[in-house]
RNA sequence: CGUGAUGUAGCUUAAAGGAAAAGCACAAGCCUCAUAAGCUUGAGGAUAGUGGUUCGACUCCAUUCAUCACGUCCA
């Protein structure tokens, strides 16, 4: 004790990377957050001060699309998506300090600060540059909204960077045919002004932050070195060093969801110069709702205490090039490490809609049979420090699951626990003799080494020595029947009690220590399973288990009776969780199509056109209506019929100037009950909005209630 | 096409130039305390192919094949 509080205490400051706000959360990134939060469990349960930082990334041109395409505003949106994140997470016990957004105050004045320090450091530079440009949207197009036929081998229907088909890689320029999959229309070639961040400066500052880069990878595997990246992501670092760093470009043009550069007109920040920014926003949140921790103190240039990140390897170049060369110019403290890990294959295979191996996260909650925490062991069981791939095969998914957890681990608890109800009144034995005690010491004696496994991310070697005590334990208990005793016990009865008694002591013996050996394994594996462990301190009858407490046994004390822990999976949970994901998936990419057609992309039939009732409509009647910022109330005439529709166009039109003009109307539209009213139709208009709306004009001759067709 | 990574038993991984290991799955036997759990034994391999360096190669080099990732402003 007098040891650890005379060294400076180490904090560290965890992130995971920020889920975007266009999608749900899903197996893949489960893999990150699973691996954080396992890690975290650990440093919480050391007693390491450390905090859990995440949020949500929520800007960009996809959510916008998005947001528009369901009708809602983008903050709705992402806040719907957060919530929905959040809940998912908590369903895999991953448990943040504090969950915050990119599109949040703390965020945007943190992003304009780090801004305004690297323009004072003259690293912004305003280029002239040529883009993609959608005439139709009157937006500029990020390249994977461009489609069409690739220029070598005339595949349709490829991205804007290469073709999928033979492997040709160009620019969206070369393709022919080119289309906006926002539109549809053809884009046109437009000159624009971005800002820059001169990251071509930076390759010091970069190659200084990664320190004595020279190490290799075979030496970095049993120490964890100084250097912030692990093998791998360092020959990748260096790859992209020899092709030569390029500026970057961190602007965009309007119309853009995201936060306004100031002093310039209708441009905003790119989302990846904010998303990483959204770590520190997060963390000031925190800092400010708790007061647990200081902000300045974690990123000051000068900070003492430990900044890692946990990423995906698709995001090493966002974290490894910009962000540390940000950091460092705006005078911030720089991350120490960057823990990269692989994607997630399901069977070998990549995440695929159609097999229904596009998991998510929601469809395996929702199997009542699939605990969130067998999952988590299997990554555990999985997980090693590289960042290669991990694969989850189903099969052995459900095999390990089934073999370790439940025949292994549990079953040591299940196999002992009742004879001390049924003989001892649950209670456990007071000492044990140093036979028995062995066993437990060889437990005690490998904590160390779990824990450094654990400590350097190879999750998968700490459960391997895991598990290999758990099979010990089970030798143990085979080796000395238990049930042997106690039957000799029973025939006794209340012969001799000399015998009797010492055939009682052995018993006791036997399972107190089984129990105690679960103990120590339940405490082993509880970053791994927390909630499983929280029912495990309930059946021990004890208090919260934390790392310090493996070299102390369990002696003396009364333990509560043992009930069902984990259930084993059949195949058919596997099936069901697939089919339960088919369908979801399947409303989603139903949905998204919906959306698309009714976009201004997509064509649509006769007979679909033919549906819409339009009619002439003469407004007889406009007024203001009491209450509504947006809202005219009209009264239209369309010959035998009069309807009411309330408009949003109070901003455009004064109702004096519509009543007696003729415009048309949807005159089939379904009722819609309004805070104001019930609106029986819509009058068709043109315009973005705001005083931009003009509603339809009839030439002379049209009479009200005629068909428009 | 270029760059990088990976390829070991049915599956998941070890072996850092010195006898190819372990767990799960599989087979046989034992056991019955436990959720058909547990224990013992066994079978299972041209280490993706070819060529090279070496007394000796899963390991180092070259090359081929397969899979994956990345490829000038999407990052």
């Amino acid at each position: 004790m007098s040891e650890s509080t005379n060294k400076q205490k180490e904090k560290i400051l965890v992130t995971s990377a920020l889920p975007y706000a266009n999608g749900s959360i899903h197996l893949g990134h489960l893999v990150g957050y699973i691996q954080t939060d396992t890690w975290v469990r650990l440093q919480r349960m050391l007693g390491t001060e450390c905090y859990f930082i995440c949020g949500d990334d929520a800007h960009g041109t996809p959510v916008m699309l998005r947001a528009e395409a369901e009708g809602v505003t983008a903050e709705t949106l992402i806040d719907k998506m957060r919530h929905q994140h959040l809940e998912d997470f908590k369903g895999f016990n991953i448990k943040f300090d504090y969950y915050h957004s990119t599109h949040s105050d703390e965020n945007r004045e943190l992003v304009i600060e780090i801004y305004q320090r690297l323009k004072k450091a003259d690293l912004i530079e305003k280029r002239s540059i040529e883009q993609l440009y959608d005439p139709k949207r009157k937006m500029f197009l990020p390249d994977r909204f461009i489609k069409g036929d690739c220029p070598k081998c005339h595949e349709p229907d490829q991205y804007g960077d290469g073709c999928e088909k033979c492997h040709t890689i160009y620019t969206p320029m070369d393709l022919i045919n080119p289309f906006s999959t926002i539109s549809g229309a053809t884009p046109i070639i437009k000159k624009t002004e971005h800002l820059f961040f001169k990251l071509s400066t930076c390759e010091d500052t970069l190659k200084n932050w990664m320190q004595g880069n020279l190490g290799t990878f075979k030496q970095e595997k049993n120490k964890e070195s100084k250097q912030p990246l692990q093998g791998e992501s360092i020959n990748k670092l260096d790859e992209w060093f020899e092709s030569g760093l390029r500026d970057w470009d961190i602007s965009r043009d309007a119309p853009y969801f995201g936060f306004p550069i100031p002093d310039e007109k209708d441009k905003f920040f790119y989302v990846w110069l904010d998303a990483p920014v959204g770590y520190m926003a997060s963390f000031k949140k925190f800092c400010e709702l708790t007061g647990k921790a200081n902000f300045d103190d974690f990123w000051n240039a000068d900070s003492p205490h430990k900044l890692y990140h946990f990423i995906g390897k698709d995001i090493l170049y966002f974290h490894a090039l910009f962000w540390p060369a940000v950091l460092s110019k705006a005078n911030y403290r720089t991350p120490d490490k960057l823990f990269v890990h692989g994607f997630l294959t399901i069977n070998g295979r990549k995440m695929s809609k159609s097999r229904g191996t596009f998991i998510n996260a929601r469809a395996y909650l929702d199997i009542k049979a699939l605990n969130p925490e067998y999952l988590r062991y299997y990554y555990a069981a999985k997980l090693g420090n590289k960042s290669e791939d991990i694969d989850i095969n189903l099969k052995d998914f459900v095999f390990r699951v089934n073999s370790n957890l439940v025949g292994k681990y549990a079953n040591i608890a299940s196999r002992t626990a009742g004879f001390i109800h049924k003989l001892f009144a649950g209670k456990l034995c007071r000492s044990l003799s140093n036979e028995a005690s062995s066993l437990l010491q060889t437990f005690i004696d490998e904590a160390k080494t779990i824990e450094n496994f654990y400590q350097q991310r190879q999750f998968n070697e700490a459960i391997r020595v895991i598990m290999n005590l758990a099979d010990k334990a089970n030798e143990y208990i085979s080796d000395k029947k238990p049930w042997d005793i106690s039957k000799k016990i029973s025939l006794q009865a209340d012969d001799n009690n000399q015998e009797d008694d010492k055939d009682r002591n052995k018993l006791h013996e036997i399972c107190t220590v089984s129990i105690n050996a679960f103990r120590l394994l339940t405490l082993f594996l509880k970053p791994v399973i927390p909630v499983i462990a929280e029912k495990v301190e309930k059946f021990l009858n004890i208090e919260s288990l934390d790392w310090q407490q493996h070299s102390a046994l369990l002696l003396n004390h009364k333990i509560n009776k043992y009930k069902h822990l984990v259930s084993r999976i059949e195949d058919k949970h596997i099936d069901e969780l697939i089919e339960v994901n088919r369908k979801a998936m399947n409303e989603i990419t139903e949905t998204s199509k919906k959306q698309t057609e009714t976009s201004d992309a997509t064509t649509i039939s006769f007979e679909d056109f033919a549906k819409i009732d339009l009619r002439v409509a003469k407004i007889i009647n406009a007024e203001h209506v009491e209450g509504a910022d947006k809202l005219l109330k009209l009264t239209l005439d369309i010959g035998d019929v009069q309807k009411q529709v309330f408009a949003g166009i109070k901003s455009a039109y004064q109702p004096e100037q519509l009543i007696g003009r003729h415009t048309v109307m949807v005159a089939n539209l379904a009722p819609r009950k309004m805070r104001f009213g019930v609106s029986e139709g819509m009058v068709l208009a043109a315009g973005p909005g705001g005083k931009d709306i003009w509603i339809l004009q009839l030439d002379e001759g049209a009479k009200p209630g005629m068909k428009v067709q």
